[in-house]
DNA sequence: AAATATTTTTAGATCAGCCCAAAATTTTAA
DNA sequence: TTAAAATTTTGGGCTGATCTAAAAATATTT
């Protein structure tokens, strides 16, 4: 069984190298878990000896399958826990992720699969972001940056790329919460600002630093294997 | 904020002096805690240097104020963590101990006061312990052990003296769930066994050693402070 | 291609928790 | 009231996780 110290790092690694698209840089991974690159270093050699990690020195480092499965049930746990806080026990969108960065960590036989039982299987998380199944598999979604949406264009609110309580507490206040149908009316060459329409009506002015932070989905996805 | 580690001495020490009504010894901890005597002297060190206990070489340890209040606020979030497992998760009532020892170390504001609200504020935990308030006050029942009961009294199945996954199985298999009543109807003073009437009309006989081990409730509890 | 800057690793320490073996203290028995 | 037994503490050492400072390797400029 591993440390809770372990898992996180597995579960930075995965993030980065998903999101970079090639393997981790000690570095990345430090600013991550805002640590510094020695401690970094020597984790990278306990993870390597338990098979968890690919790591070669100075070159980066990538999951291996065990690592990815861990990883990914990290993910699962995390992002179930969140629902829960969310659905059942009515906290907000923006107060939950440190709660659910220590759940995560909870270790226990049908614990995991009796939670997401119990909150219906649910498929995306409070923040719009997919809940791997119990087998490891993501539901993928055509979902596009609302600043990527062209004028006339309709999307539905589907997540968001920042999750900071700022960003989150401000969606709030504009209304724009997720499933809300919004159509694309306008974009302002000069500052790529937007004017859109929501489904109830209001017509809403948003930066371009909004507009990259906001994921509108598209049509509706279909299962595959990771 | 402590470590689960610490956590779990205050919560080893408070159980071990209400239920000695003394000093909790080195050794009764250690073994408790499934640790080395040696290995609870310095971590009884750390604790009296933050003032969570009363500490005197040789003498034993007891709870400060501080102490006691963290290890009842521990309690309580154990406590609460079973009702949830077994009232919304539908794990069996042996099957939740060790989930909660982990789950009563999440830190978070209104985590537990949210959870309570969600169960109901649950007075008692699926094994008929008290779960004390948001304040630290507890609920005291009269209860007695079955082996203490007179024939012709009647009594109500109210809690357990050993926790153990096999008794609680057993239970289960005699079908004496909390809340059952029941009548007393013999004792042999051949071996101090028992044979009751259940409200559902069955004869049942019971060793000492399980009538021993069983809590009834005479009349309903009141609320005081610790 | 050499010089410079950046990144990564190593070396050496610290700290919390834990252990064993030996010494000190307290308790029990003779 | 001594001697023996049991309990507790101390001394020394180990591991996992962390850090700083210095060395090594890689990447970027000139
Ligand atoms: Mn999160
Ligand atoms: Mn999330
Ligand atoms: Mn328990
Ligand atoms: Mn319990």
């Amino acid at each position: 069984m591993l440390s809770q110290v372990e898992e996180n790092y597995l579960k930075s690694i995965f993030k980065i190298t998903e999101k970079e698209g090639k393997p981790a840089s000690t570095n990345a991974i430090a600013g991550d878990l805002q640590t510094t690159a020695a401690s970094v270093t020597d984790m990278l050699k306990r993870l390597s000896e338990k098979t968890l990690i690919h790591y070669e020195k100075y070159k980066g480092v990538q999951m291996s399958d065990k690592g990815l499965t861990i990883a990914t049930q990290l993910v699962r746990r995390h992002r179930l826990w969140e629902v829960f806080l969310v659905e059942k026990l009515e906290f907000a969108w923006d107060e939950v992720h440190d709660l659910a960065e220590q759940l995560e960590h909870i270790h226990g036989n049908s614990l995991i699969d009796r939670l997401d039982a119990f909150l219906g299987n649910p498929r995306f998380d409070p923040h719009g972001d997919p809940i791997p199944d119990a087998q490891g598999r993501w539901t993928r979604r055509k979902q596009i940056l609302l600043s990527a949406l062209e004028p006339g264009e309709k999307g539905i609110v589907s997540g968001v790329e920042n999750h900071s309580p700022e960003f989150l507490q401000y969606l709030d206040q504009l209304g724009l919460v997720l499933h809300t149908q919004i159509t694309l009316r306008e974009r302002f060459p000069y500052d790529q600002s937007v004017r859109i329409r929501t489904d109830d009506g209001r017509e809403l002015s948003l930066s371009e630093k909004v507009a990259a932070n906001l994921y509108v989905e598209e049509q509706s996805g279909t299962k595959e294997r990771r």
